[in-house]
RNA sequence: GCGCAAUUAGCUCAGUUGGAUAGAGCGUCGGCCUCCGGAGCCGAAGGUCACAGGUUCGACUCCUGUAUUGCGCGCCA
């Protein structure tokens, strides 16, 4: 006995009714006519088609299409009526029946009914990537909170995900950090690194470099060590990328992030291929040498004038610029982990990099179809003042502190609220709050858009915040919780009899139902906002479901239904929390 | 100068492939506790979708132009 993997969702469901009906009225070349269907405010469902068919056909009236199109509908186990309204839109009534029965088969199941995807991939997901011996700071939290997003996302759905941590941990500045940890001192720097105090190591390195002519002269000169691969500059090298790595690895511990540190592949992971890649170029006649530098100039990009734009691979003194590290992690990617996907979660302004990577990759052939890599930019975190997000001395903010405020507040409130919940619980539930409170913001509005970053806002318990989605699973829990102790009753199982009577219970069942096409639109295009807003709409209809139908005060077959409905909701809810990195403690 | 992106309610944002009356949240005002958790719910006010043209049965959505803002544009990553 295998459970139907065809999801839920009636759109779904009535598509294949809708090509034979299509079929059926006007003609085989019909049957593939998208129906447009779509949810609606004034049914449960619109089939749009009409309007467009209208003109195909040389039909006046739409209306007349649609009944002609309703009138081969056979769809009566499904739909309670369709009604042509308007200059022929086809409203559809789903009925409860089937909706209920639906809900009923997939409850308990860990997936909602979703089945893995038909067609895996090997996808490669390049986020995070914060540099080595440098403060990670709100630049490095989207870039991170969204690809290990779309990293749960992808996983889930049953891709074969490499996460992909580019780490800057190499080039020049590493001279004069190099040097600078010599001046400190081994024992002191590593005490220095490991309580994560980056900032100030990176700014004595970066001051000393600038103000000292002897200092510029040894940086330059371990620069050139390091990359000759003198052994005991890459022992000290090694140093600053360990103890970063930890400081990393608490970072992303703290913010419930899935990167580990095998996930590292850095920009120096890729040294061993750069010059191969230049002469991969060379050899297929890509690249031209240009006042020095070998370039290739992709068609399409031109600069101010009409002048062609280069991609430099290698500049003119022979070192590597990142366009290498990039083509040679493309070519990796591609060819030893063999990925069909590769998503690059990198700020918008890079766009025209990535694309000009792309396109020259393809001509090395590194990018052949299936393959393909898309860049997955994002917006800037602006401040209320809608300036680049800085302190109120000017200084970019740490990460780590941003987190910490996060989670003050959201202690506050959880003292406040929860006084009923043991001190160090309420510990562990203002982690996930905070966490919830910062990941929500991030990825609740279109990524490609800035954000304002307003951690009063976001921390609110009321709203369209992390925490508001945190109440209503924690809500729901609550009632499975009490109807187990005081009635001895357990969550209903797959088969459980649903009874949807009132219309609030038919628009949290419908909500529930569109959670697999939600979960496929959001990996296709890329689009996190689109989950949040989805949970967002299920803990609506479930507050108004709670407020209008009582569970423990109803009796028999009634709260039996009810109390599947509240478990299908808490499991939803749950499971899509998790999916955008949240965590959702069972009370708070 | 050229290119890319953005512009929707006082504020922060949604808006599906071009479909009916452009939706939320916050804030404001007004309601709902003999009721499973009030961190909740319901209602009201609030809009020339930056502006001007165009395409069509129909445009927030597509095209052209203008304005404003942000970001890119040969050896930093």
């Amino acid at each position: 006995m295998t459970v139907d993997p065809t999801p839920i969702d009636p759109t779904r469901a009535l598509a294949p009714r809708f090509a034979a009906a299509l079929e059926a009225a006007f003609g085989a070349e019909y049957r593939d006519t998208d129906p447009l269907l779509q949810w609606s405010d004034r049914a449960d469902l619109q089939a749009n088609c009409s309007l467009g068919l209208a003109k195909r056909i040389g039909e006046k009236n739409p209306r007349a299409v649609a009944e002609r199109l309703v009138a081969k509908l056979d769809a009566s186990d499904i739909v309670e009526r369709f009604e042509i309204a308007g200059p022929g839109f086809i409203n559809i009534t789903i009925k409860s029946e089937w909706l209920a029965a639906q809900l009923s088969e997939r409850l308990g199941d860990a997936r909602m009914g979703v089945a893995p995807t038909a067609a895996p991939e090997t996808v490669v997901i390049d986020y995070s990537s914060p540099n080595v011996a440098k403060e990670m700071h709100v630049g490095h939290l989207r870039s991170t909170v969204i690809g290990d997003c779309l990293a749960r996302l992808l996983e889930w759905q049953g891709h074969a995900v490499h996460r992909q941590n580019h780490v800057g941990d190499w080039g020049t500045p590493f001279g004069m950090l190099i040097e600078h940890l010599l001046d400190l001192g081994e024992t002191r720097a590593i005490e220095e690194l490991g309580v994560g105090e980056l900032n100030s190591f990176y700014r004595a390195a970066r001051v000393k470099f600038e103000e000292s002519d002897a200092f510029k002269d040894r940086a330059r000169k371990r620069v050139v060590a390091l990359q000759a691969g003198d052994q005991e500059t890459l022992r000290l090298w090694k140093i600053l990328v360990d103890e970063s790595t930890a400081y990393f690895d608490a970072v992303y511990k703290k913010l419930d992030v899935t990167l580990k540190p095998s996930h590292i592949a850095g920009e120096s992971f890729y040294n061993p291929w750069l010059q191969s890649v230049v002469d991969e170029l060379e050899e297929k006649k890509l690249s031209e040498l240009s006042d020095g530098a070998v370039c290739v100039f992709p068609p399409g990009f031109v600069s101010k004038e009409k002048k062609p734009l280069p991609l430099i691979v290698r500049k003119s003194d022979d070192g590597f610029g990142y366009p290498a590290t990039d083509l040679a992690a493309v070519r990796y990617r591609t060819q030893t982990l063999k990925a069909t996907r590769m998503l690059y979660v990198v700020g918008a302004p890079q766009a025209q990099h990535f694309a000009m990577v792309f396109a020259v990759a393809k001509m090395a052939g590194w990018l052949a179809a299936p393959a393909r890599a898309e860049h997955v930019g994002f917006g800037s975190v602006l401040g209320t003042d809608k300036q680049i997000y800085r302190t109120r001395s000017g200084e970019t903010v740490r990460l780590v502190d941003l987190i910490d405020a996060a989670y003050d507040r959201s202690l506050e409130i959880v003292r406040e609220n929860s006084t009923h919940i043991p001190e160090d619980e309420q510990r562990e539930i203002a982690k996930a709050v905070g966490n919830a409170a910062i990941k929500y913001a991030d990825l609740s509005s279109d990524r490609v858009k800035d954000y304002v970053f307003d951690l009063d806002r976001m921390v609110k318990p009321v709203g369209d915040t992390g925490v508001y989605l945190l109440y209503a699973h924690a809500r729901s829990r609550s009632i499975l919780r009490k109807v187990e102790k005081e009635h001895g009753l357990k969550a209903p199982e797959a088969g459980a009899r649903l009874l949807i009577e009132h219309a609030s219970e038919k628009r949290l069942v419908l909500q529930i139902s569109k959670l697999a096409s939600v979960l496929d639109e959001v990996t296709t295009v890329l689009a996190p906002h689109k989950l949040c807003g989805y949970l967002f709409d299920l803990s609506v209809r479930f507050n108004d479901f709670w407020n209008q139908c009582p569970v423990l005060q109803s009796e028999g077959d009634t709260r039996l239904s009810r109390l599947a409905l509240v478990r299908a909701t808490a499991d939803t809810l749950k499971l899509g929390l998790s999916l955008l990195g949240i965590s959702a403690p069972d009370r708070m």
